[in-house]
RNA sequence: GCCCUCGUGGUGAAAUUGGUAGACACAAAGGACUUAAAAUCCUUGCCCUUUUGGGAGUGCCAGUUCGAGUCUGGCCGAGGGCACCA
C-alpha cells in the first residue's frame, strides 16, 4: 500500500484547479448565487494562524456551496493602506508601496498553497490606484449629497514627532514612540455625517437576524439612542448669554436641580479666556487627553463661574453655573443640568464642592422624609418634593408629565439624542487614500474634477520628516484647476473608508468607470456569509452599513440594504506563552519539554522556561507557529482539518501540536482505507445490498448537512472520525454492489474540509460525472427497530431494543417483561407512566 | 458601575433544544503484536463491590417537572463590550 505523499498530491490539485479555473464565479446570473466573503487581510508579511483558520472556515462553506449548485462568489483582496507599511519603512528605509507589494506576492503564494477556492481574477488591492481612483469619486460624491464636511476636532498630538496618534499609540497618556505627554489639539478635519443615519442603522439591525446577538447588542449600545427632553435654562450674570441648552433624560428630577455644568468647549467659554484660572483650569482639563481610558480615570474637577441659571419649572430656584471636566462638548449641548440626588456622578461633583443635594424620588417601599445619604438614588421609584409631579411613578408617568409641561411652557421640548459620533476620516499620514479637495488662494474648498481622478500618491519619498509627510511635497501639493493654482488637501483617508465598499468592488473589480457596475450589485449583494473577527463587531461593520446607506441616498438606482446579510466572528488561535529567567519571551521553537509539564531551553538544556497562560498569538508574545512550516510539514489539508477540529469556530481554540499529528495521521490513515476500499469494490464478487452501510450514510448525510449548516465545523469533524471508525471496521463484512455510490457520498461530504486527498480519492473511483452535494433518501433513516430507554421514577435503569410503533399497551407489557425491570418493579404495581413515543418509558411506581 | 456571553472528566469538547450525560479527539495508565523500539490495535477512566452490580455526578443553593447540562430565581467564578452620554 502507499503512503499518502501530501506534497505531489496538493500541487497537482492546485495546478489543477488553477489550469481549470475551477473556482471562476459564474457569468450566469440566472442560476442561485452565494457571496462568501472573509474579511480581507492587510498585508503584513506572512500569512499567521488566525488567517488559517479565518479562510479555512469561509473555505468549507463556499465549497459546500458550490457542491450545492449556487454559483459561488469567493473572492479575496488586501487592505494595504496603513500605518504599519509606513512605519516598516521608516525604519528600513523602503517605499510603503514595494514593502506591501512584496508582503502581497508573499502571502498570496502561502494562501494558494492552503487550498482555497478563490477567484485570484477578482483580486483588489486597496492601495492600487484603481481602487482608489473610486473611493476619491465616492468621498466627491457624498460630498455632492452634504454627507463630507469639514470640522475642527480634537487629535491626540505628540509635540515631539509632531504627529497626530491614533488612540492605541496613546500609552498611559504619552506618545508611543517619543514617549511625550500628549496633548489635546484642534485640527481641521473631514467628516461623514454618518449620524444622520443612525435611526437606520439601529433599525437595521432587527432584520440581522443571521448576525451573533453579542454584535448587535454593541452596535446599539454604540449608537445608543436615548430618549429625553431639551430644555433652556435662563442665566442671570454680566453676560450677554441669556440662554443655555441643555439635553436630559431624566426631566422629572428638574425640582432637585442643583448646579449647571458646562463644557470647557462650550460657546460660553469665549468670555472666560483671558480669566488666568480659567486658563489653568482648561489646561488641566486638556492634560486628560481625548482617549476614553484616560477620561474616565480622571477626578471629576469644576470651574465656578459668576453666572447663574434659572430652574424653568421653579423660577425662584438659582443654581452657580460651573465648567467641568466630565461635559463633553459633542453629546448633547455639552451643557449638563445636575441634580446629586438622582445621578451618581453629579452626586460627587456636589459633595466636592458642597453644593445643594435635594432628594425628589424615593424608593417606593419609603416615606416622603426619605433623604439621599452616601450616594445618588437613580432607581424606578416616586416622586416627593417637587410640586405637581408629587406622587408620580418615575420614570413613566414623571417624566412624561414634566415634559408635557415644559413643552406647554414653551421652555423645552422632548429629544431623541444618539450617542453616535460623525466618523473623523482625516488622517495625517502618506500611505493612505488621498482626498480630492484642494484649496484655492483664499483657502476655499475646490474639488478635484472627476476627470482629473485618480489623485496619485507621490512615490519613494521621504518619510523621515516631521508631521504629515505630504505636507513636504510642495510640487505634488499644487494642482491646476480650472487654471488655478491650488494646493491640495496633504491628508489622506482613514483606512477604514478603503474597507468599508470592498466587497461592492468584488463584485465589479475591473469596472472601469466607477466603483461597481449596478447589475453586479443587484445580482451579487449583499453578501450571504461574512466571516472575520469580533474585534471588527463595530466599527468596521458600521461604516460598511453606513456606506451603503450613504450611496444609496439620494439615489433611486441605488436601494438601501444591508451589505451583510450573514455574519460569523470566529475565534483566536492561542498558545501557551515562554519566558526565560529573565523575563523575556521564548518562542515554542525555543523551548522542549519531556513531560508537558517542565519546560526547559534547547539552547540550554540546564535553563528552566516560565510557563505563562495561554494567549492569542502575537509577534510580541512570541507565541506564534507558522503556517508556512506547518503546511510544508503536514500539508494543506492536515492543517485544514486541525485548524477546525478542537474548538467550535466562534471560540477560541488552542493550538496543539499533538492535535496537529493527530489530524495528519487522519490523513494518512484515511488514504490506508481508501486503499482498501478500492481493492474491495474491484472485487465485485459479493452480492446483494448493504443496507447497515446505506442507512449509516444516509443518517451521515443529514446529521452532517445540518451540523454545517450550523457551523458546527469541529462536530463534522467528529462525524469524520467516527465514519472512519464505521468503514475501517465494517469493510471487509460490506457487499460491495452499492459500496461505490456510498463511499462516493461520504468522500463528497469530505470534500470541503480536506479538498486534495478528496479528490485524489475521488480520481481512483473513476468517475466521470462532476459530485454533487448528497441528498437524503428518507426511507433508509426508517428504521423497524428502536432502543427505548426505560426509567423507574425518572432514573434510567435499562435499555431494550423493541419493533418501532408499538401500541403503549404492548410497548409496557414488553418492558414488564425485561429482567432488570422487573426485579426491580417485583410486583410493586406502576403507579403511572409516561411514554415518548420510540424513544422513552418512564415507570412511577412507590 | 452598566450591558452581553459562558461555567460539563486530566484536556479540547458533544448532547437531536426538557428525555441514555461525556459522542469524537488529545493526554495518561494497563495490555496485545514485536527479539526490542517505533508504528498500530484493544481496554480502563469518580466512589463502593473480587465480580455480577450499585451509587454519586454537568460551578454552588433553591424551585418548576414523571424527568433538568438544558427552564426559573438567587449566589459564586471567568471572558468580552461600553463608560463621566447628562
Amino acid at each position: 500500500m502507499d503512503r499518502y505523499n501530501f506534497k505531489l498530491v496538493e500541487e497537482k490539485w492546485q495546478k489543477f484547479w488553477e489550469k481549470n479555473q475551477t473556482f471562476k464565479s459564474g457569468a450566469d446570473k440566472n442560476k442561485k448565487k452565494f457571496y462568501c466573503l472573509e474579511m480581507f487581510p492587510y498585508p503584513s508579511g506572512k500569512i499567521h494562524m488566525g488567517h488559517v483558520r479565518n479562510y479555512t472556515i469561509g473555505d468549507v462553506l463556499a465549497r459546500y456551496k458550490k457542491l450545492q449548485g449556487f454559483n459561488v462568489l469567493h473572492p479575496m483582496g488586501w487592505d494595504s493602506f496603513g500605518m504599519p507599511a509606513e512605519n516598516a519603512a521608516r525604519e528600513n528605509n523602503l517605499d510603503p508601496k514595494d514593502w506591501t507589494e512584496k508582503n502581497i506576492s508573499t502571502m498570496k503564494t502561502q494562501l494558494k498553497k492552503l487550498g482555497l477556492s478563490i477567484d485570484w481574477d477578482r483580486e483588489i488591492s486597496t492601495c492600487s490606484p484603481d481602487y482608489y481612483k473610486h473611493q476619491q469619486n465616492f468621498f466627491l460624491e457624498l460630498f455632492d449629497k452634504g454627507l463630507v464636511y469639514r470640522k475642527e476636532n480634537y487629535v491626540n498630538w505628540d509635540p515631539i514627532d509632531q504627529t497626530v496618534l491614533a488612540n492605541e499609540q496613546v500609552i498611559d497618556g504619552k506618545g508611543w514612540r517619543s514617549g511625550a505627554q500628549v496633548e489635546r489639539k484642534k485640527l481641521s478635519q473631514w467628516f461623514f455625517n454618518i449620524s444622520k443615519f443612525s435611526e437606520q442603522l439601529l433599525d437595521g439591525l432587527n432584520n440581522l437576524s443571521e448576525w451573533p446577538n453579542k454584535v448587535k447588542v454593541m452596535q446599539k449600545n454604540w449608537i445608543g439612542k436615548s430618549y429625553g427632553c431639551e430644555i433652556d435654562f435662563k442665566i442671570e450674570g454680566d453676560l450677554p448669554i441669556k440662554n443655555i441648552k441643555c439635553y436630559t433624560t431624566r426631566p422629572d428630577t428638574l425640582f432637585g436641580f442643583s448646579f449647571l455644568a458646562l463644557s470647557v468647549d462650550h460657546p460660553l467659554s469665549k468670555y472666560f479666556e483671558k480669566n488666568p484660572e480659567f486658563q489653568n483650569f482648561k489646561s488641566e482639563c486638556s492634560k486628560t487627553g481625548t482617549t476614553e481610558e484616560s477620561i474616565a480615570q480622571a477626578e471629576k474637577i469644576g470651574f465656578k463661574t459668576n453666572l447663574q441659571a434659572i430652574n424653568p419649572i421653579d423660577p425662584k430656584m438659582k443654581v452657580p453655573v460651573y465648567f467641568a471636566n466630565f461635559v463633553l462638548m459633542d453629546y448633547g449641548f455639552g451643557a449638563v443640568f445636575g441634580c446629586p440626588a438622582h445621578d451618581q456622578r453629579d452626586f460627587e461633583f456636589a459633595k466636592k464642592y458642597k453644593l445643594n443635594i435635594k432628594t425628589v424620588v424615593r424608593p417606593e417601599d419609603q416615606s416622603d422624609d426619605y433623604l439621599v445619604k452616601n450616594a445618588a438614588f437613580e432607581e424606578n421609584g416616586v416622586m416627593i418634593n417637587s410640586s405637581f409631579l408629587n406622587g408620580l411613578k418615575t420614570p413613566g408617568e414623571a417624566i412624561e408629565k414634566s415634559i408635557d409641561y415644559l413643552t406647554k411652557n414653551n421652555l423645552g421640548k422632548k429629544k431623541i439624542n444618539f450617542r453616535l459620533k460623525d466618523w473623523g476620516i482625516s488622517r495625517q499620514r502618506y500611505w493612505g487614500c488621498p482626498i480630492p479637495i484642494a484649496y484655492d488662494k483664499s483657502g476655499n474648498i475646490v474639488k478635484v474634477p472627476r476627470k482629473m481622478l485618480p489623485i496619485k500618491l507621490p512615490e519613494k519619498i521621504n518619510l523621515n520628516t516631521k508631521g504629515n509627510p505630504l505636507d513636504h511635497q510642495k510640487k505634488w501639493k499644487e494642482i491646476k484647476i480650472n487654471g488655478e493654482i491650488c494646493i491640495l488637501d496633504t491628508d489622506t483617508l482613514d483606512t477604514f473608508v478603503d474597507s468599508s465598499w470592498y466587497f461592492l468592488r468584488f463584485c465589479s473589480p475591473s469596472e472601469n468607470e466607477y466603483g461597481f457596475d449596478s447589475e453586479d450589485i443587484k445580482y451579487w449583494m449583499p453578501v450571504d456569509q461574512y466571516i472575520g473577527g469580533v474585534e471588527h463587531a463595530i466599527l468596521h461593520l458600521l461604516y460598511s452599513r453606513f456606506f451603503m446607506q450613504a450611496l444609496a441616498f439620494k439615489n433611486s438606482n441605488f436601494i438601501p440594504t444591508e451589505p451583510f446579510k450573514g455574519l460569523f466572528t470566529q475565534g483566536m488561535v492561542c498558545h501557551e506563552t515562554y519566558k526565560d529567567e529573565n523575563n523575556n519571551w521564548l518562542s515554542p521553537d525555543e523551548v522542549f519539554s519531556e513531560d508537558g509539564k517542565n519546560f526547559f531551553e534547547n539552547k540550554n538544556k540546564q535553563k528552566k522556561v516560565i510557563v505563562g497562560p495561554s494567549e492569542s498569538m502575537s509577534k510580541s508574545k512570541k507565541n506564534t507557529i507558522d503556517p508556512e512550516r506547518i503546511i510544508s510539514q503536514y500539508g494543506a489539508d492536515s492543517v485544514r482539518l486541525f485548524i477546525l477540529s478542537d474548538s467550535p469556530p466562534e471560540k477560541d481554540v488552542q493550538w496543539s501540536d499533538q492535535g496537529m499529528i493527530a489530524s495528519y495521521k487522519f490523513v494518512q490513515k484515511f488514504w490506508l482505507l481508501h486503499q482498501k476500499i478500492i481493492e474491495h469494490i474491484n472485487k465485485k464478487d459479493i452480492d446483494g445490498e448493504d443496507n447497515e452501510l446505506t442507512i449509516y450514510t444516509n443518517k451521515l448525510i443529514e446529521k452532517f448537512t445540518q451540523s454545517l449548516e450550523k457551523f458546527n465545523l469541529n462536530v463534522i469533524i467528529a462525524y469524520l472520525h467516527e465514519t472512519y471508525n464505521f468503514l475501517n471496521k465494517e469493510i471487509n463484512k460490506t457487499k460491495i454492489n452499492n459500496l461505490k455510490d456510498n463511499y462516493l457520498k461520504i468522500l463528497t461530504l469530505m470534500f470541503p474540509l480536506l479538498p486534495h486527498l478528496v479528490s485524489e480519492c475521488i480520481n481512483g473511483l473513476k468517475i466521470s460525472d462532476k459530485i454533487k452535494w448528497p441528498s437524503v433518501e428518507k426511507k433508509y433513516l426508517e428504521e423497524k427497530f428502536v432502543n427505548i430507554v426505560i426509567q423507574i421514577n425518572g432514573k434510567k435503569k435499562s435499555l431494550i431494543k423493541i419493533e418501532k410503533d408499538l401500541e403503549d399497551k404492548q410497548l409496557i407489557e414488553s418492558i414488564k417483561k425485561d429482567t432488570k425491570i422487573s426485579s426491580i418493579l417485583n410486583n410493586k404495581g406502576i403507579f403511572k407512566h409516561i411514554i415518548v413515543k420510540n424513544k422513552l418509558v418512564n415507570l412511577i411506581i412507590k
